[in-house]
RNA sequence: CGGGGCGUGGCGCAGCCUGGUUUAGCGCACCUGCAUGGGGCGCAGGGGGUCGGAGGUUCAAAUCCUCUCGUCCCGACCA
């Protein structure tokens, strides 16, 4: 320990918010070089390539390869695939000396692809599983939360090439069930969520999700059965959807409501239930550089819009709220008192909580006025009837009707079924048994392995430091001697240590100059699963074991304790 | 990119509003010595700062103004 590189912080740093980027700093583990950028010290790198470690033995057992491809790229494969122009800035560019473009990999679907196709020919090669550990690169808009939304990271990407749909969904389960082990191993309680393919693209995705609160996403799930999906994506059951239904439609009527815009306002302001009012929102959907158009969402007033199953469901490129001048266009009135009775010419999008609603309360179209007893297909048309609706807590579950929960998550895994959408653009083909040639079905599978470390911490803490899981602690188990002045204390100590030491445990022997108390609050921030301290029960022959995470403490006779430490390890990793 | 905060020894901060009385201060860490040894102990001494950078205002700037860079938080984006 005293020529350990760990140096350890009393104060919280303020540059950190979140618990894992606070202890991982305090623990001496990693520091900043800039925005986004970490070094990882001895123990946080230690930390890194258990996780690594644990990833490469379950990717193996499903057949996988590992190989290392380039961090750097050339903007060529990227044009090809057409990424080069659809990533954004995100995307790391650089030029070399001759001016050619480069960019620094966030991804390498591109490399793979050409890589597979230019070496294998025929269906006798496949599957084939390809993996690496690597550096990633994303120019994020705002890194954050220390090694949790990073601009360079490490993770692991491995590509799934098959000759069919059955063998790429054969792959996509090997990897589901390789992820659960892996992150298990980590020791961590996550949940599998059904995600947005996004940009990556393709026909299946999953989330894994480590449950905590400081997560990024937020998550909908059911107890009762294994539902659960990122809130921009879930399905869910609206229970009250006809509450109105059986009500007689009464006449439209317009009502004074100044100054009442938001849908809160209106309803406190007339008296009404929120489900009963209808929030009309306008968006700008683009599609391409010059082919864009205005579209309107309808949603029953308590809900949000879901603007990704809305941009999925419209096929743009991208949405975003439509600026005032745009609705005025097509809707009369302010924005807060425009409604669905006297659009012109726009497309309107309606969730199905709007078509059920009977006598609902919308905008006038006229500044401070509001209609009442509106009804759909009589005063206004609902257009096309989709689910663009955010799902919330409360709601049934879609598959066993139970009620639906939220809570947040931190992303440390995403799969995807690729099918041929990177085999087609890079033109990359094999010969198949019928002697035709055939694009390859892909799917590919990253985890973060930074974010799988902080993720760790966030769900094993308290309020001396980390617990670390046995399984990825940066060493299992420190030897402390008390009094660094008593010759007997340090020379059992270094014993205890050496004799560990030649049994394979990862020990380490706190031999400073320092008080007992800056050792164990050291040893505790760090977060040593287990604790040998030898004091004052040294005169009885003994000394002491404590287990981090229960702080429960028992003395042995010093002949047992490295056998004790022993086989607690091998208890804790055994599962 | 929009909104907000913050840049003062290694870390955490005060001083700034109301410019000068400060030789820029405090706690922790660091070094030396003494003492001590079960939860960041004590005593004595010591080293370390272009006050993020540039320009300006002023007799005088850490302090006021302008620009700039960095960084953190919230939002939109994303594995």
């Amino acid at each position: 320990m005293s020529s350990l590189f760990a140096p350890t912080l009393r104060e919280d740093p303020a540059e950190a918010e979140t618990i894992s980027h606070k202890l991982m700093l305090r623990a001496g583990m990693i520091r900043k070089v800039a925005a986004g950028i970490y070094n990882f010290l001895p123990l946080g790198y230690r930390v890194i390539k258990k996780i690594e470690q644990i990833i490469r033995e379950e990717m193996d057992a499903k057949g996988g390869q590992e190989l290392f491809m380039p961090a750097l790229q050339p903007a060529e494969l990227w044009k090809k695939s057409g990424r080069w122009d659809v990533y954004g800035p995100e995307l790391m560019r650089l030029k070399d000396r001759n001016g050619r473009e480069f960019c620094l990999g966030p991804t390498h679907e591109e490399i793979i692809t050409t890589l597979v196709a230019e070496n294998v020919k025929s269906y006798r090669e496949l599957p084939l599983l390809l993996y690496q550990i690597q550096t990633k690169f994303r120019d994020e808009i705002r890194p954050r939360f220390g090694v949790m939304r990073a601009r360079e990271f490490l993770m692991k990407d491995l590509y799934s090439f098959d000759r069919d749909e059955e063998g790429m969904n054969k792959s996509y389960e090997a990897m589901y069930d390789a992820y659960c082990r892996v992150f298990k191993r980590c020791g961590l309680v996550f949940k599998i969520v059904e995600a947005d393919p996004g940009a990556i693209g393709g026909t299946g995705s999953h989330e894994f999700m480590v449950l905590a609160k400081t997560g990024e996403e937020e998550i909908i799930y059911c107890d009762d059965c294994n539902y659960a999906a990122n809130t921009n994506q879930a399905s869910s059951i609206v229970t009250d959807i006809d509450f109105s239904l059986g009500e007689e439609e009464k006449p439209l009527e317009k009502v004074h409501t100044p100054n009442a815009k938001s849908i809160e306002e209106v309803a406190a302001f007339l008296g009404v239930d929120k489900r009963r009012t209808i929030k009309t929102l306008f968006y700008e959907a683009i599609y391409s550089k010059d082919e864009w158009e205005i579209v309107a969402a309808l949603i029953r007033g308590d809900y949000e819009v879901n603007e990704t199953k809305l941009k999925n469901y419209l096929g743009c490129l991208h949405l975003n709220l439509a600026k005032e001048e745009e609705i005025a266009k097509v809707a009369p009135g302010k924005v807060g008192f425009v409604g669905p009775v006297n659009l012109r010419g726009v497309r309107i999008i309606s969730d199905p909580t709007v078509q059920k609603i009977k006598n609902a309360v919308v905008g006038a179209g006229e500044e401070d006025y509001h209609f009442i007893n509106a009804n759909p297909g009589r005063d206004f048309n609902l257009g096309e009837v989709v689910d663009i609706r955010l799902a919330k807590a409360g709601d049934r579950c879609v598959r066993c009707g139970a009620e639906l929960k939220v809570t947040r998550g931190i992303e440390v895994g995403h799969i995807f079924k690729l099918g041929h959408k990177y085999s087609k653009a890079m033109e990359a083909k094999f010969v198949d048994s019928d002697g035709k040639e055939k694009y390859y079905y892909m799917g590919c599978y990253g985890i973060g392995v930074g974010r799988t470390m902080a993720a760790a911490i966030e769900q094993n803490h308290d309020e001396d430091g980390i617990v670390w899981p046995m399984s990825i602690a940066p060493y299992h188990v420190i030897v402390i001697p008390v009094e660094y002045s008593n010759g007997e204390q340090m020379r059992v100590a270094t014993e205890i240590y050496d004799e560990l030491k030649k049994r394979g445990v990862e020990v380490v022997l706190d031999d400073r100059d320092e008080r007992p108390g800056v050792k164990f609050k050291d040893a505790d921030l760090i977060g040593f699963p287990l604790r040998v301290t030898v004091g004052e029960a040294l005169k009885d022959g003994k000394v002491e074991l404590r287990w981090r995470k229960t702080k429960e403490t028992k003395l042995y006779p010093i002949e047992r304790i490295v056998d004790v430490v022993v086989s607690e390890i091998e208890k804790e990793l055994k599962p």
